[in-house]
DNA sequence: ACGTCGCGTCAAGACGGCGTCAAGACTGTT
DNA sequence: AACAGTCTTGACGCCGTCTTGACGCGACGT
């Protein structure tokens, strides 16, 4: 599970970070001056810091600053200050969310969540695999059993706009607006080279597609 | 500069966002729907979606999966309701913020640069190893079979992007945002050169690109 | 059986992006 | 002031990609 560090010089509230964040499972650093938060977050190297801007000596501020320097794990800052500059200055400084106190805890749990789905292993990727090949949509490679397949832009952008609707009929009209703009609504031209050009790359028997279907007088559809 | 898409149903809350955000040299895509949020975003790949959960036809949960289904495009909601399990389910859903109206603008577009800021580099190896060369990314250092390899400033920013992108496809306006800056987006014979450069020192073969590989019309990609 | 329409195929040419080179501008150092 | 290293800028040729037009085929209607 991740580490997250809290920092906040009350120790009410300290504690009552700790057991609800403990009683979900995250491993907990507490630290109650700013010199102890980065210290502590050095050592621990925390998935995400929990920081409130009131410190004793140097401020939450400071700490951003100090975080900031070599990192760029997610912080929340927790403030009693509602003002808008607090919130732009904090924001500004490298914080990735402001919350305001009195905050619900469920609220910060979410907001938590959150950050630390950002740098999570590329959340699910968007892989789209069938028997013949498999186009990663993230990092635009496609591949078959044969090896590495070089799609050109525009081919991308067909089979992009084809899978993003996966099963679905696409017109003719849609394709050609999306991949090559609007101006181009009635160049049924381009559609026919470059689907032969993305089926003669892509399909087993690029003759008889398997994938990458024509609905006659309407459209494409893409089928896994 | 960076892609913003809004949507919302009120058009002056509309309005009064884009002249905000051109104002502010974001390029700015507008949508009242959830389906034509989605087909923008499609199309035109924002960098950040700022989302009212108040839509008609289909809801703007139901825009956040659909977004998350193929994209880790930030996403801030907007949105009337204060109600905690309201935002709870959103960030759940996958939304990276929440924010209750009225918010002040200066708030918002601080939390839009925080999301945008983060889009950047996820920590990965410091140490990249290939059969023709070995990359310390915390040192700074680079070295062949044949010794110490020097890499200037700018050669080290391009390789630093495109390693901590390993495999993934950066695109040329990625890379001159991250390199040399926002306003640089279209400086594309900055690239040609710089890659050529760094080719010709880690390469074995510049001419032929093992690592450093040019996908044309898109950008560039380090495969191990 | 014939003509029409839409689709797939092919190839030639146009176009734009890319790699390359070299000269100048700029920076910091001695 | 001179220098070395680096970055910027412009020019040029090449190559992949896109466009464009022509043709063949099959489905369908007359």
């Amino acid at each position: 599970m991740s580490r997250v560090l809290c920092v906040d010089d009350e120790p009410q509230l300290l504690r009552a970070l700790a057991t609800n964040l403990r009683a979900r499972a995250y491993e907990v650093d507490l630290a109650t001056s700013g010199e102890q938060a980065l210290e502590l977050a050095g050592r621990n190297r925390p998935d995400a810091v929990l920081l409130d801007l009131g410190l004793p000596g140097i401020s939450g501020m400071d700490v951003i600053d100090g975080l900031r320097g070599w990192t760029n794990v997610p912080i929340i800052v927790l403030s009693a200050r509602q003002d808008e500059t607090d919130k732009i200055a904090a924001l500004d400084a490298g914080a990735n969310d402001y919350v305001s106190k009195p905050f619900g805890m469920g609220e910060l749990l979410a907001r938590l969540r959150a950050v630390l789905r950002v740098d999570a292993p590329s959340a699910v990727a968007p892989l789209v695999v069938t028997d013949a090949f498999t186009l990663d949509l993230v990092d635009r490679r496609a591949r078959s059993a044969s090896g590495e397949i070089h799609l050109t832009p525009t081919e991308w952008q067909l089979v992009e706009v084809l899978v993003r609707a996966s099963g679905r009929l696409v017109t003719g009209r849609q394709l050609l607006k999306q991949v090559w703009g609007p101006a181009y609504h009635d160049e049924t031209n381009y559609l026919r080279v470059h689907m032969a050009n993305v089926r003669r790359k892509l399909e087993p028997t690029p003759s008889r597609p398997r994938y990458f279907l024509t609905d006659p007088g309407i459209g494409y559809r893409f089928i896994e």
